[in-house]
DNA sequence: CTGTATCCAAGTAGATACTG
DNA sequence: CAGTATCTACTTGGATACAG
């Protein structure tokens, strides 16, 4: 997702007859690294707009690089509007767009589900581990 | 996912503050290539189960392997049942667990959205590219 | 039929240094 | 402050060959 160069349809080889699901490509872009927590972080400050720096206090761990990255993709993408304040140091804001928002729906229950689950699933695991010695 | 040898916290750096939040985790799990698929035809099919020759066949590209370690992995989380035949040559049945079925329902919220929306996205990058020259 | 093992190409993200 | 460039390590997944 994260780089230009790679077009919609994969090179792989039978790519004539796919279509490449929907899903498969939504997955390609929330399934990278820090897209899930940036869409949770605007969409909770929603309407409001916030700055790159905050964004970045409030996801632990991201670098300066790859948050760069990631909201530029979503900008790409129409899911996030970028404002530039033309101070000097410029100030960045960003915000969800509608389409954004409306992601987060889907995706909202899809946190509910980890935070009620992963813990089955993390306990399925260690059972197979054990086993499996 | 697929490879065992990473445990649950990757080696970053800052791994002490983060309890890698469960979203992340959930999207590790469902965000490589063919499992999102695989859930959703075991999904179709459910409560029957889905030899592995069928879910070859319905997931149109997968490799061989690549099907064998995404249901191993739903397996060892306890999203999907396994059970062979003892015959020769064997035959092997998948199956979506309750917790696999109940991870289908917000799965196909987000299907659902990305069916509906996806050319939106699609259009925002070709809107982007075109500016960008 | 259903895997497993090996090898390899491509993608993903981190550290670091530098710019307007 | 926000972002870009480079360089590198790790991970993912595909091709192929082989085994129970």
């Amino acid at each position: 997702m994260t780089s230009r160069p790679a077009s919609p349809a994969k090179q792989g080889r039978g790519d004539l007859f796919d279509p490449e699901c929907p899903t498969r490509r939504l997955l390609d872009r929330i399934g990278t690294k820090w897209t899930s927590m940036a869409v949770k972080v605007l969409a909770e400050a929603a309407p409001h707009e916030v700055r790159f720096a905050e964004l970045r206090r409030r996801i632990p761990g991201v670098s300066q690089k790859m948050l760069s990255v990631t909201l530029h993709s979503l900008v790409r993408d129409g899911l996030v509007t970028r404002r530039v304040e033309p101070t000097v140091p410029p100030r960045v804001h960003y915000r969800l767009t509608d389409l954004g928002l409306s992601l987060d729906v889907p995706l909202a229950a899809l946190r509910t589900w980890a935070e009620e689950n992963m813990a089955r699933i993390d306990r399925a695991n260690a059972i197979s581990d054990s086993e499996a010695g």
